[in-house]
RNA sequence: GCGCCAUUAGCUCAAUUGGCAGAGCAGCUGACUCUUAAUCAGCGGGUUCGGGGUUCGAGUCCCUGAUGGCGCACCA
């Protein structure tokens, strides 16, 4: 224990509900007690008692003798009878009882002095249902298994925005929604892999630290390898070395992992998030349409619904999965046919017509993109991959095989929102050399966003590669399309700006 | 990046026109052997986000900074 003068001035500064918690851990440790034991006696998990006694009638009383352990969220105590309920980490509860007659007054008078709300207890006895019906444990022991030193916030109320993601820790305690989000997520994570390895990928990792930044365009996070002396970036892609896997032969790839993007931060931007990328040799942009829909049933099914609930819609993920023509699109939406041809003027014209604001020094295509960004999207409720892009969309994909100008890659939607992209990929190195170039050259001319020219990539394609397709699929995204939720409550611990 | 709103007890929130800073839960003391957000009685707890200003007097008005939320812009 640290007793110096300056702990002490530390500990006068203190709220009065921490001293008095630190009071309680002091006094239990002088009178020879452990506030913080090694291990406790547990036989049981909550959970387990609530199935293994679910049978009990009201009042009914048994001699199974349990040990239980969890985290006090509620206390009341009588004079000689005291109630506790306690939690375990999905949300389970279980009540302990404490009655002078089993437990005896130098227990009871204990439990009554060093028990907090937040604490963790372990509780050994008899399994019962109270008067009421509530299965409990009704004490002969009972000890400390931490004793806490903060004070839990109220259980009847949700915690502010911000310390809900700040001290998420201490939301999962108080809410039930965020431990469920846990374990939905590591959920999703499951169904994915059982897919992808169904359906014979293998799953490797790749650098998150990279010499150049590509594979994207996005702003990169910079950072420095000491031993190599080396600037580096952390990726904001998978794209690259999966692809160079591919060269060698791992013919279905994937990774699942974490890229940092160097951007607006908002309810649906996170600076680090986990994409899943993955590449399927001798396939095309339908196959891996196939395969992104397979994806979505699989967590569909794995959570439990293909009906989902958005702001936009009822999304029925087992209806048609349509594939729609950007150029198709945009000509319904605005009445008139608009095509690869359509001059900027006229697009222009089209933007000011439906109110939708277009930096007119954009390129023409881009004006386009504009477009169906703003007109067409936010109103394609049910899955639909939008797809024969114009050529400015993606620098990495493949010329369509039957429109000059296209290419083919496909932005899936559903509820409005963009959920995942897929493409025939670009294996041929001199006009991916030629498209990279292109990037590199605006990169040197200051696009922070354009991609550098990745030689070994190149020259992995120069050896080359297999006819491919490839997907991305944001997954806090296809989270956030079966919770609801934004994406800081799919994020266990997002990021904020540090506290003062 | 721009605009708007918010920041008060451990937590969630009140505070009228600029006039003694409050409630619920939590905490402390006491009562209570079937409660379950237990109940009852009493008590304590504040850098009103930081800094500056106006005023006899500022949680409240002005300036400035920080953090958060929302909207717009950008991105997935």
């Amino acid at each position: 224990m640290t007793d110096t003068p300056a702990a002490d001035v530390t500990e006068a500064a203190l709220p009065e509900q921490m001293r008095v918690r630190r009071a309680k851990r002091d006094r239990i440790l002088a009178d020879g007690g452990q506030a913080y034991p090694v291990q406790v006696p547990r036989t049981h998990s909550l959970a387990e008692v609530r199935r293994g006694w679910s049978h009990l009638d009201t009042g009914e009383e048994t001699t199974d003798v349990v040990a239980v352990a969890g985290r006090v969220v509620f206390v009341r105590t009588t004079g000689k009878l005291a109630f506790a309920t306690l939690q375990e980490g999905d949300g389970t509860r279980l009540q302990a009882m404490l009655s002078l007659a089993e437990v005896g007054e130098e227990a009871l008078e204990a439990w009554k002095a060093d028990v907090d709300l937040g604490d963790h207890v372990w509780v050994e006895g008899r399994v019962v249902s109270s008067r009421r019906g509530e299965l409990s444990v009704m004490a002969s022991r009972w000890g400390m298994a931490s004793k806490a030193l903060r004070p839990l916030p109220v259980l009847h109320k949700e915690l502010s925005e911000e310390s809900r993601v700040r001290q998420r820790y201490a939301d999962l305690v108080v809410r039930q929604e965020a431990r469920d989000m846990v374990r939905t997520k590591a959920a999703t994570l499951r169904a994915l892999r059982r897919v992808l390895e169904e359906q014979g990928f293998l799953e490797v990792e790749t650098p998150v630290l990279q010499l150049v930044h590509g594979g994207a365009a996005a702003r990169p996070f910079r950072t420095h390898m000491n031993a190599f002396d080396q600037d580096m970036v952390l990726r904001i892609a998978l794209e690259l070395p999966l692809k160079k896997a591919v060269v060698g032969g791992v013919d279905r790839v994937y990774e699942m992992g974490r890229i940092f993007r160097n951007e607006g931060v908002d309810a649906t931007h996170s600076p680090e998030f986990t994409m899943l990328e993955a590449y399927q040799a001798w396939g095309d942009q339908h196959t891996v349409g196939a395969l992104v829909r397979d994806l979505y049933l699989g967590v569909a099914d794995a959570l439990g619904a293909r009906r989902v609930q958005t702001p936009a819609g009822v999304v029925d993920l087992d209806g048609e999965w349509r594939w729609l023509p950007v150029y198709d699109a945009v000509s319904e939406t605005v009445g008139e046919p608009v095509t690869l041809e359509t001059p900027k003027e006229r697009l222009l014209e089209l933007a000011a017509r439906h109110g939708v604001e277009v930096d007119p020094t954009l390129e023409k295509d881009r004006v386009f993109l504009e477009l169906l960004g703003e007109l067409v999207e936010p109103g394609l409720v049910q899955p639909t991959f939008l797809c024969d892009y114009p050529a400015v969309a993606q620098p990495l994909a493949r010329p369509h095989r039957s429109v000059p100008g296209l290419i083919e890659a496909w932005d899936l939607i559903i509820g409005g929102v963009e959920r995942g992209t897929g493409f025939s990929e670009l294996v041929d190195p001199v006009l991916q050399r030629q498209v990279l170039t292109d990037q590199s050259l605006r990169a040197a001319g200051g696009d922070p966003e354009a991609m550098e020219l990745d030689e070994d990539f190149l020259r992995a394609l120069e050896y080359g590669a297999p006819p491919m397709g490839g997907l991305g699929v944001g997954i806090d995204r296809l989270v956030m399309l079966f919770t609801g939720a934004n994406i800081r409550e799919t994020i266990l611990f997002p990021h904020l700006k540090p506290e003062v």
